[in-house]
DNA sequence: CTGAATCCCTCAAGATACTG
DNA sequence: CAGTATCTTGAGGGATTCAG
């Protein structure tokens, strides 16, 4: 292997991530973008930069610790960025990088999608439901 | 906060569902289908009805428990249909529903997205780590 | 205000073994 | 072949406290 310039390797391993196999490097990341919180934030970013108390509000649920953990694991895949203003009491935002803005639009589907088909998997799960109960 | 405006209830009406509320069951869903089992079991199944060992096969290091509890839970929310033909042995296949279909397109992206992403991230890794460690 | 750190606990993932 | 049953482990996640 080396004989192959690195241009070489990466374009071979471009072609050769497959998030199906369970040791490569794609599943891993498909695995760590599969996350409600993930999503949620992403999402929450999508109209701009956000404060880490903003973010708390507009995501109902969600803890201080699974927000800075999101935030942070989002933050070192180069997804969102985070700007510190030095004032008192310090403020930072958090924004979308290009790249976690491609995955954003993605991901904002996924919500639509879940807002706009709630009622048929109602509907499907009381069917099942039924079937199974009775 | 028991009166409420035309308006409000018109926004309130308009916003049926909104992911980002925890009670809502759009969320419940967004939180379902927010998990890795989901997005390759769905992917696998997108050239075709699958038997149950294919796709045990295909999705690498899923193990049976999953692989069935995941199952089980798109054929409940009606994004999956299982059809059981009495052989000796039992054959069981699992295929998309037109709703899974809808879903499997952007779980699709996403895949994708991660496959042909992950070098961008890993360098974005690389730099935030020795960013900190250093 | 923005987190980091700690404790604690549930519950879900995974391995294993067994069954129709 | 297509699951189910059981057990163990540990990671996810909540509540609380402390710090810059």
């Amino acid at each position: 292997m080396s004989t192959r310039t690195a241009a070489q390797q990466r374009q071979e391993a471009r072609q050769a991530y497959d998030a199906f196999l369970a040791a490569c490097p794609a599943r891993e990341l498909l695995d760590a973008i599969s996350d409600k919180w993930v999503s949620l934030v992403l999402n929450a970013l999508s109209d701009g930069p956000k404060r880490y108390s903003d973010l708390g509000r507009i995501i109902a649920g969600v803890s201080q610790k699974m927000l800075t953990q999101t935030l942070r694991s989002l933050e070192r895949d180069g997804l969102v960025s985070r700007s510190v203003t030095p004032s008192v009491p310090v403020r930072v935002d958090y924004a979308l990088t290009d790249l976690g803005r491609d995955l954003q639009l993605l991901m904002l589907a996924i919500k639509s999608w879940a807002e706009g088909n709630i009622e048929q998997v109602r509907v499907a799960r009381e069917t099942y439901d039924a079937r199974s109960g009775g």
